[in-house]
DNA sequence: CTGAAAGCGCTAACAA
DNA sequence: TTGTTAGCGCTTTCAG
């Protein structure tokens, strides 16, 4: 009770294997005969025939396989994208590979070796340091690639990014149109090119609005964790002080603060205001609930497919840059200053 | 510039195709003279070969791929559950596919044809309805398959679930020592093979220890969902009452109570304690924290993973049923009944 | 429009 | 211990 071949299907269609496949085939379907095509069509159904895509891949070189580089899995940033991404290659026919670097270079090296010799087609990475050699050599090497959430540097690579700048400006104005001045900035590791953005993006905003620019006011974390953001916003309390609001690179930085208010008997939103960055699952049902940037996580990851499909299909096509408008949801956690 | 293949590095070496087969195959090395093999090996990394599993996978009928069958990566169960999966799957070689199913048979279906079609050594199914036909059918085509989260009832499947009886007994067991006498349950969906689970252990578990077993006070939610978790306790307020304490039937419906909490100015844990099931991430971060039964989701994932390749290895091994311990974590959100 | 033949890259008998 | 041969299931020239 062996799984039926194209030959057996060509046996019993009484055609060759070579016609039957042509026939199977949507796109040589046009070489055959209507009527027989159609026959070949109806004995394959009727024997439960289904092509077998590594044969197919053999021989075309082709795996209708594509890597999904990601840190980690784990992060509630990325199983969204990863959907979205899901969602377009499925109809195409593709599947993802999925692998998790838990941002170590010699473990994303690793990984993408296995992805390569496993013959993805192309390689959506979703990782994010700014030095990324390893990036820089798959593009020598004509891998089809593109780039979700960071922009690379000097690489021309088609990227697919928030509009983190713009989402800082809304975090900034919004704090801003409720009085605040002294703004500081909880800004994500300085090896991310992400937090760099951002961090920019918000000493950018603060002057151009003309809110207190105090560089003391911006701190890199060094994780995008609860703990390392409970760390900064300790030392600027405890070396700066007087804000009365903090941006925080990312939503987990933003919790770290929450922590902070508690250890400190900081009530927020009154004595301080937070803004996160993502808006990540169930912010809404923390106390208070926490004003964010929210990112369109699942249409980043299907933009990045649809791109990546396309740069497989034709190979010359220019890189292409592509950021989507982030928005605003303002919860409890963000208040007029006392 | 195409990537070497097995041909290449035999040439280089000077040697037939098929030895250097044998030489660079860890499992066949032994049929090779030692020198050679060290030379072939030596060859083949100089030119950088790595071997194209889809060629091999032709010819051994094996594509060292498994298949994921999960409802929905974006539920944040999952994520570590894969995570746990893909740790023991990579040293063993093996790469694991993911499908999303929504829960929905129809779709479950095409994505198990999906990953058929990709020819995936075995599945590892993390849908839980309880009626399912097509795990019926795969099982008795044979397709090695290990069930998480749930005992397939009836088939002789290997499964690896969490103990949810005893999660239950220790949450009810929590609230009793806190003076709960009278105790609702909010039970997950009635197709659902956990859901019925915790319900009947739960009913168990009061009448056990002498508590009210008033069957009124269980009630089954439509769906594992915020939403329905809150109208399963604004129904249970309505019509029933007296209760003090509730034992949801996972996080999500716990989270639904405290909605309802913050509608009708109940106050948790003073006049009411919920414990949760699951320890979703975060949760420490509501208000209050929510006490709730931890999973060993990774450890599941894991141990899920074993048991598939074990089956793959050993088609004719019985199939196995494991439960893994719980954890009763104290948060917030239970106190002694005022 | 269809059949014949070759071969993708690799491994598994079998023979030497 | 190594080479020969054949073939996994499919697609793709090339003839017919």
């Amino acid at each position: 009770m062996t799984t039926p071949t194209l030959r057996d299907v060509a046996h019993a269609a009484g055609v060759h294997p070579a016609t039957a496949s042509r026939a199977l085939n949507p796109a040589t379907r046009g070489l055959v005969n209507a009527e027989t095509a159609r026959r070949v069509i109806k004995v394959a159904e009727g024997l439960g025939y289904r092509p077998n895509p590594i044969a197919r891949g053999l021989k075309t070189a082709k795996s209708a396989t594509i890597g999904l580089v990601i840190p980690d899995l784990t992060n509630p940033l990325f199983p969204p994208i990863v959907r979205g991404i899901e969602d377009v290659l499925e109809p195409a026919g593709y599947s993802g590979l999925i692998v998790n670097t838990d941002n170590d270079p010699e473990r994303e090296r690793a990984q993408v070796e296995l992805l390569r010799s496993r013959q993805v087609e192309g390689l959506i990475v979703a990782t994010a340091l700014v030095e990324h050699p390893l990036l820089e050599e798959l593009h020598r090497q004509r891998v089809p690639m593109v780039m979700v959430n960071r922009r690379p540097a000097g690489l021309d690579v088609s990227s697919i990014t928030p509009d983190d700048a713009g989402g800082i400006e809304m975090a900034v104005d919004h704090l801003a149109s409720l009085g605040h001045r002294r703004i500081a900035h909880l800004a994500g590791p300085s090896e991310t090119s992400t937090g760099v953005t951002r961090s920019r993006a918000f000493t950018n905003a603060v002057r151009d609005r003309g809110l207190d620019d105090d560089p003391a006011l911006v701190l890199a974390c060094d994780l995008w964790t609860e703990e390392c953001g409970a760390d900064g916003l300790r030392t600027l309390l405890d070396e700066v002080g007087g804000f009365t609001a903090v941006v925080a690179g990312n939503d987990l930085i933003a919790l770290g603060c929450y922590d902070v208010f508690a250890e400190r008997g900081i009530s927020c939103p009154r004595d301080m205001s937070v803004v996160g960055f993502n808006d990540m699952a169930f912010l809404d049902k923390l106390a208070p609930p926490l004003t964010t940037i929210a990112i369109p996580h699942q249409q980043i990851g299907a933009e990045a497919a649809r791109m990546l499909l396309e740069a497989i299909a034709d190979p010359s096509r220019p890189a292409r840059t592509v950021q989507l408008p982030l928005s605003l949801v303002v919860r409890g956690s963000t208040a007029a200053v006392g």
